[in-house]
DNA sequence: ACCCAGGGTGACG
DNA sequence: CGTCACCATGGG
């Protein structure tokens, strides 16, 4: 049953969304800057500049306000038109992957914004997620626009040329460390006109190629940009949660060689990636691999 | 004090 | 091609 919606009141419900937990997916580590409110149930945060709430009651999912002809742009962001019944059907199949479920069945990939991801996740590399939120909602607070919701004030991502402009000292201040001069070559890259969404029809082996030719981006950030803001469903980055999951997943806890793991992804299939974010939330419920 | 975190770069073989 | 020291920062 795919879902429906409408819009009541400047707010798009969607109804029958199945295999959609909004709390796992807004603090799972894929993007940075939702926040609940104290009791959990309302999530703040911006899409494509416009200041949001979300919430979840049941099957339906309410995002408010939502402006008409807006509704498309929620729901394809919140991959709300994906059947994810038939990934957590492909992940059960697998007694592998298996018992990741139903620790995090309910995982979706979110689409964010190209330049958000690569920003974020130039900043995540050798980095915990708390403290790659910190940053990120101090260089929003720097120099995001102001947008106000209800009684909160949330801020919009910061535009290219306003991060290409940021300071060294200011940079500090924000606490970016040694990735600075990445995150302002980067910036400056996309304002001089470096369209990101060409990456998005490319081959997985194209994309990757290119998005790796921004400083500051390897091969694990490279991934996570091409899953989580281009479209690419078979990405499948590899950072120590996944790398320690993989190898007691299915290698028998012996460290595979990266054609061994390669292989193992590819026979996950197209939607590799995806998969990845249950891997990846199950790794760290169970604190896989650690005392 | 040491180790770790959604790793990448540059130098050196 | 592969390996490896180094890189800021804060929490455990």
């Amino acid at each position: 049953m795919i879902m429906k919606y409408e819009l009541v009141n400047d707010t798009l419900i969607i109804s029958d969304v199945k295999r959609f937990d909004l709390a796992k997916c807004c603090s799972c580590g894929q993007a940075f800057r939702w926040v609940s409110d104290p009791n959990g149930m309302d999530w703040y945060g911006v899409v494509r500049s416009r200041p949001v709430k979300v919430s979840q009651e049941g099957d339906r999912v309410l995002i408010h306000p939502c402006k008409a002809f807006d509704e498309q742009l929620f729901i394809d962001y919140f991959d709300l038109e994906r059947d994810y019944e038939s990934i957590e059907a492909l992940i059960r199949s697998d007694p592998r992957l298996s018992v990741c479920l139903p620790g995090a069945s309910g995982i979706r990939v979110f689409n964010q914004e190209p330049f958000e991801a690569l920003i974020s996740f130039i900043i995540s590399a050798n980095n915990n997620i708390k403290r790659i939120s910190g940053i990120i909602d101090r260089l929003c607070r720097f120099c995001g626009d102001q947008l106000q919701l209800e009684d909160r004030i949330l801020y919009s991502f910061p535009t290219p040329d306003r991060i290409a402009a940021l300071t060294d000292e200011e940079l500090k201040n924000i606490g970016v460390g040694y990735r600075a001069p990445y995150i302002r070559a980067s910036a400056k890259r996309i304002q001089e006109g470096y369209e990101l969404e060409t990456i998005r029809s490319m081959s997985l082996t194209e994309a990757r190629k290119e998005i790796l030719t921004f400083m500051g981006v390897g091969p694990k950030v490279a991934d996570c940009i091409l899953l989580f803001s281009l479209g690419h469903t078979d990405a499948f980055p590899v950072d120590v949660w996944i790398g320690r999951a993989m190898k007691e997943l299915f290698f028998d806890s012996e460290p595979p060689t990266k054609a061994e793991l390669n292989r193992v992804v590819e026979s996950i299939g197209k939607y590799s990636g995806i998969v990845q974010q249950y891997i990846f939330h199950h790794a760290r419920m169970v604190n896989l691999g650690k005392k």
